[in-house]
DNA sequence: TATGAATGAGACTTCATTCAT
DNA sequence: AATGAATGAAGTCTCATTCAT
């Protein structure tokens, strides 16, 4: 029994995943069998046994690496010195990783990761650690945008967060299912969403008023 | 028993429909099994398949039924004089079907029809016409309002639907997962998204300047 | 419970005997559902078993029908004076009975009751019985040639009668398959099978020699 | 267990095959499960299938097998110099085959496939193919021996070839019933039946005559 | 390490028969 | 007598997982 190498593994490793991302993406984590990913991994039945105790370690493991990526993904717009421009930032990091082509997959895969999430505990807890990551960095820019004036102060950072996020997860749905979708013109509208939770003159002066 | 009477055939129909709505929403479609439902149904398994040719058309029923029950949702705000009071009773409508507790089943079996509307025709036409129905009723909305100067012209009226389209989507997925969701914070901001999309007295200004 | 007449009843038993004589004959005894014979005879469930106690008994039912036929057509050929003839008349029943097209059904269900008499000890004593009749009628024919001189007596008169009835069954066979079967041709051949079986000049002489 | 050898897969395959043809020789194709398969196999459910994906394949193997034997069977009568004699041994060698024990089931199954052959397709081309192999062969010879001046010419050489074949089909039928079939007897009336369509010195008078 | 044949519980569905009406 | 809705055992087939090699 040669152990092999970390790298090796590795790889193999993800050979795996690759498989079950691309089948899971077609059929669904139900619809798709083991033998699917054995057959599209080019490895045998007991060899994915090797990496993954189960199926469901495997979905898992994808909900897993869903997550790592978006922690990623969030990064990108963190420390952004203006909370608006880093609001606009977040915005264009979303709004391109929605438009990727390589990225269709993945997001075909995250719905169904949606709709596993709620029997599904562990997947469940990766999701909602997933959203609680850019919820987090949006509340913490609006909150600053509050402290500053720039944002209006009768509208929760929480609910703006989970309205922006909701914008993208609607997005992600009705893209996935082929809907026209002109991205160019729903991110304009996300912009105004945004510009819309701007302090205006009439709410300074409302605000003066009370 | 001879041919039972229709109201009596409508009522098992229903009963065998909750039951399924049960058993989908707690498992998934496809784990849950032919037998769960048929136990739930309290009939018998041939008695299931009198009513119902196969598991699919099950799913299918219920899409159907989720279809014809967002109708009639969105004929609530239909008619309604002013159109930004149209979208905001569209909003409230929809915000009281996202609180009702005896929807909870409802929309999580939604969420698994999302994931299924991926792989299964049927369900998927369902599923886009079933968003198809609010979003022609925003985009009148939201013309009406841009051709009385109401609404901002600088962002498309199917944007601005989609959009809050999306939004609700988004609530659903938040609160199946069970997240802590301020429904009326969430509100407040989405009046306020509304509002954002609102003409205000520099966008007069800057029009005239143009 | 008003009693319906015998003869309405005879009726409905005829009734319900031709529609399980067409989906057996399209399907096969174990293929045919009692389902399509209620839908084909018209009537309902409860009907048909009021009739028959059981999908079994309606086979039984009809592999005695077909013993019944089959007793008026070897009654035809009885009573022939000269035995060579009787043989000749036998042959031509039996041929016409192979080329009436209204038969093929009959025929059809004939042959899954061949199948169907290896495993049900009532088909198989049916189907035994049915053979039988024409069999002794040839054994007898047979004999008194043999006694006249007339066919030759180095073959057993049962061997013959089991030739000629085995010629018969697997033109059934043969016809029913849709073999390009020239009725004609095959039965000048059955002809000339009979005439071998006569006594000829150079038996007598051969005879005359031992 | 790793890829096994080709010699215990064609094993594995050829204790399935026997299984399945004791199970329909006893009871149908329809009234065998494929639980009495597999207990009789002594495999498990899943490794049936393994190596046939449906019953319906199972009964299609069985008459490819039962095809390839008969193209044996044939093979024998072949090359045989004498038309006469190649009859003979034709003959000869069905006798033989009728009353081996051993071939027992397979007869049974037999006519239980030429029942199936009247609604599958594939199973009624097997069969069709089947009688076609003796058929051809006893055209050929018969037609050789018409040319030869041996055979009778007033009988079509397929009628003979047909008449011959039906006589194998009834004997199979009748002796599966359970008959008194004397075998010998039988055989002894078949011969008697080819001489009948050899050619007489009355046939060579009467020819003359014409 | 790696293979892939084998397992067997369980999936969906059918259907002969019954019985309340 | 007649109906047809209901039953539930049994049918065929699948598939996640194991383990001898």
């Amino acid at each position: 029994m040669p152990k092999i190498s970390d790298k090796k593994r590795e790889h193999r490793r993800q050979q795996i995943l690759e498989a079950a991302l691309a089948c899971f993406s077609e059929d669904g984590f139900h619809q798709t069998g083991m033998a699917d990913i054995v057959r599209r991994s080019g490895l045998s039945h007991g060899a994915v046994y090797l990496y993954f105790r189960s199926k469901d370690e495997l979905i898992e493991a994808l909900a897993d690496d869903r997550h790592r990526r978006e922690a990623v993904l969030n990064s990108v717009a963190q420390g952004s010195g203006n909370p608006i421009e880093g609001l606009h930032a977040l915005v264009r990091v979303y709004a391109q990783w929605l438009t990727d082509p390589a990225g269709e997959a993945r997001r075909r895969v995250g719905i169904h990761g949606w709709a596993e999430a709620l029997r599904n505990r562990r997947v469940r807890a990766s999701v909602v650690e997933g959203i609680d990551m850019p919820r987090a960095l949006i509340v913490a820019l609006v909150e600053r945008g509050q402290h500053d004036g720039l944002i209006r102060r009768d509208v929760g950072a929480d609910a703006i967060a989970r309205v922006l996020i909701a914008i993208f997860q609607g997005f992600v749905l009705q893209k996935c299912w082929g809907e026209q979708l002109d991205i160019a013109g729903c991110m304009a509208a996300v912009t105004t969403v945004i510009d819309g939770f701007l302090t205006t003159k009439s709410d300074i002066k409302r605000r003066a008023r009370t």
